[in-house]
DNA sequence: ATGGTTGCATGGCAA
C-alpha cells in the first residue's frame, strides 16, 4: 500500500495538482491538510472521479481542515479535537488489518517563538503536549501518523540550522516537544529510516522566497511515522520535490510511504 | 533588520 501526505493549501484551488499527485505518486490513500473548505464545499464528486470515492473529511471554513481519501473503503477512527478547539486538525482512518492512520495538521505557531508573548506558539506547544498525553494512553500496536507537524526537528531538516535555530518550526523547545511525542510510542521516522542524516531533506519552501529551487531554502515540516510493530513492513519513501515547481504550487510537497499492510 | 507571497474572502488574518 502507498500512502501519501500533502498539505494542499486549498483543495478547491488545486484539484488539477491533486490529480497529478495521485498519478505521479500512484498512491492508494492520500492524507490532506489545509483543505480550507467546509464539508459542504468539499469537492467530493470530483475527487471520487479521480478514483478516491472513500473520503473522511473534517472541513473548516477558510482555514485548516483535514481529509483522508482512499481507493478502497475505510472507517473513521477516533478523530479528536485538541486544545478545546473544534478547528479540524485531526482525522483517523482504519486501514485493512485494523491499522490506525492518524492525519494531523499541527498549528504553525505564529512568528515569535515565545509562549508568553505569542498565544499561537503556546497553542502549538500545548497541542503537541496533548498529543503526547493522548498517545500515552492509546497504544493499539499498529499505527501510522502522518501530516504537517510544522516542526523540522533535525539539523539536516532545514537549509541552515544556525540561521533558523530561533525561527518557529526549528527552535529547541519545539524539537523537545516533538521528541517527547516520538518517545511515547517509540515512533519510527519512516523518511529518515530510508534517508538518514546528514542528507538534507525538505518538504516545504516558503512562497516568500521566489528563487526556488535556486537557493533551496527549505524545511522538512511534513512527516510519516510508524509504530515499531510496522517498522519491518516499511518498503520505501518518496518526496515529490518537483511538485514545488509546478504551476500554482502548494508551498508543501507530497511525501509518500510504501508499506506492506 | 526588513520584507518578501499566497489563499480566503473581500478586510485583514493566517501561514
Amino acid at each position: 500500500m502507498r500512502i501519501t501526505t500533502w498539505n494542499i493549501n486549498s483543495v478547491r484551488l488545486r484539484l488539477e495538482q491533486l490529480a497529478r499527485v495521485i498519478e505521479e505518486t500512484r498512491c492508494d490513500v492520500i492524507c490532506l491538510q489545509e483543505i480550507k473548505a467546509q464539508n459542504a464545499d468539499f469537492p467530493a464528486d470530483e475527487i471520487a472521479a479521480l478514483g478516491f470515492p472513500h473520503q473522511l473529511v473534517r472541513g473548516f471554513k477558510s482555514y485548516n481542515g483535514v481529509a483522508i481519501l482512499s481507493r478502497t473503503p475505510l472507517e473513521e477512527g477516533d478523530s479528536q479535537d485538541w486544545c478545546g478547539k473544534v478547528d479540524q486538525r485531526h482525522v483517523v482512518g482504519i486501514l485493512p488489518g485494523g491499522v490506525e492512520l492518524h492525519n494531523f495538521y499541527v498549528p504553525a505557531g505564529g512568528d515569535i517563538p515565545d509562549p508568553v508573548e505569542n498565544d499561537k506558539f503556546a497553542h502549538k506547544l500545548r497541542f503537541i503536549t496533548e498529543m503526547t498525553s493522548w498517545f500515552a494512553n492509546h497504544k493499539p500496536g499498529k499505527q501510522i501518523l502522518v501530516g504537517d507537524l510544522n516542526i523540522a526537528p533535525r539539523e539536516a531538516d532545514v537549509w541552515s540550522h544556525k540561521q533558523l535555530v530561533k525561527a518557529v518550526s526549528h527552535t529547541p523547545v519545539e524539537v523537545e516537544h516533538l521528541d517527547s511525542l516520538m518517545d511515547v510510542q517509540d515512533w519510527v521516522d519512516a523518511v529518515r529510516h530510508f534517508i538518514p542524516e546528514p542528507e538534507q531533506l525538505y518538504s516545504w519552501w516558503s512562497y516568500r522566497n521566489r528563487t526556488w529551487p535556486g537557493s533551496d531554502r527549505g524545511r522538512r515540516l511534513d512527516h510519516i511515522w510508524v509504530t515499531p510493530a510496522l517498522k519491518s513492513a516499511l518498503l520505501g519513501i518518496e518526496l515529490l520535490r518537483d511538485a514545488r515547481g509546478w504551476k500554482q504550487p502548494s508551498d508543501h510537497i507530497p511525501v509518500t510511504v510504501e508499506i506492506a499492510l
